[in-house]
DNA sequence: ATTATCTATAGATCTATAGATAATGC
DNA sequence: ATTATCTATAGATCTATAGATAATGC
């Protein structure tokens, strides 16, 4: 918590004695407003009275609304290290299935913005999102190759890799409204664990041959994924300020 | 296809010989847009192209765009007597949630607009969308019975009813993304039936204690089910023009 | 002088209303 | 006379830019 110092023109409304930088500051209102209210229904206005700025004062810290969407998506990029580190790691394919899937359930569910909303802009607005579909694609590689393996192994039935990791991938998406909507700030880490890891267990139940397995697959991916939750924080955005207009 | 009279002004722009009356014709491309763009980011200026009239023309049929929202969601309304048709009739617990998990995940794939946005403007707009809430409620309320129906004769492992009900519900919201992102318009019903059949698989597979039962569970439900697509189909909203403004 | 804000506003939409107009029906 | 459209526009936003201003730094 370094002491910032106020340069510039002070605000009308100086009641908060910030904390971070204005453009982190800016960054984390806009994120939950999108968050609470969508991309489109969030004006720059809403955001600006959030952070105690006039409107017009956004645009020296970003070009547009635009940008600043790309930059509140930044903040949710992480999992991907979290799959790679599971991917290395030991353990069966079942067990690092049921990690992976539990670990983006949460991820997805803790995201400060609703997925389904990022997929639909990020499909009309290919262009822009290029990065969001490639690690979607790697991810669900990922969960393809787990499924693969599994099958493999005769521990899975048999099915389509790649439709079924892409099923799965579906189900995340869709329990994390579960812990959005309904709960209250309070316990939403906890009720999110609880139920990722009740659609982790359903999915790879569904795919084992033999379901009395999973709780061993259980109880060996709880070895690992005790302190995982705590890393999958917060990634600071750049400081820089929009200084190339 | 009754010939309609062309009482009024005629459009501008009368290249199509309408074959429904103009509100109905409003609505179908109204569903429609809001569909592809989402009601937010559809204007009224959208769907009055779509039709062929001037922007202005659709308040002689609608008082406002929330009122042609909600004529649009009317024509999803249907699946509720299906769910009561599924609940009275015959068949084990297990066949039953099946068939109804199948149904429910045709149906939103099929639907013309993405249920996770409904559920957002929903969740919005209370008020207004009580309706919509309580057949949500109901729906959960007819798989959670299954579900419990199930554990009591032993065949499903135990979980809590209300969780999993909501979350196999959320499985089917998920998954209903598949069929409208990617596929072309082409062969939509059977991707979906496909699809739907996968998440129906998976689900209760992971639910049974003995999942080598769920071929006979599919193969049961496929005698009733074979006819129940085509049933799943379009109800006509109201002609009444906008007459009391 | 530099920085970070402010006020004011142009320009672009978008919704909804008012009132005119071109058909048919009687 | 009634119906279903049209044209025109008021009023409400919302994004983004221009230029003024109040701090600190040197």
């Amino acid at each position: 918590m370094t002491q910032i110092r106020a340069i510039g023109r002070p605000r009308n409304n100086a009641d908060s004695a910030a904390t971070t930088s204005p453009r982190t500051e800016i960054v984390n209102a806009a994120t939950r407003l999108f968050s609470e209210k969508g991309y489109a229904q969030t004006t720059m206005s809403d955001i600006a009275r959030a952070v105690g700025l006039q409107q017009s004062s956004l645009y020296y810290w970003f070009r547009n609304k635009e940008q600043l969407l790309g930059e509140a998506l930044l903040v949710n990029r992480a999992p991907l290290t979290f799959i790679a580190e599971v991917g290395a790691g030991s353990g069966s394919p079942a067990v690092k299935l049921y990690r992976l899937l539990r670990f983006d359930t949460i991820q997805l569910a803790l995201s400060p913005i609703d997925f389904n909303e990022i997929q639909r802009i990020a499909h009309d607005q290919r262009a822009d999102f290029h990065q969001f579909w490639t690690d979607y694609e790697r991810l669900k590689d990922w969960v393809a190759d787990l499924i693969g393996a599994a099958i493999a192994e005769g521990k899975f039935i048999d099915c389509d890799r790649e439709e079924t990791a892409g099923l799965l991938l579906n189900f995340d998406e869709g329990a994390q409204k579960r812990t959005r909507l309904h709960i209250d700030e309070g316990d939403r880490v906890a009720e999110a664990v609880r139920v990722a890891e009740q659609v982790a267990i359903i999915s790879v139940r569904g795919l084992l041959k033999r379901p009395s397995e999973i709780g061993r697959i259980t109880s060996a991916a709880a070895q690992f994924d005790d302190a995982a939750v705590a890393t999958a924080g917060f990634t600071p955005a750049p400081m820089t300020p929009n200084s190339d207009q």
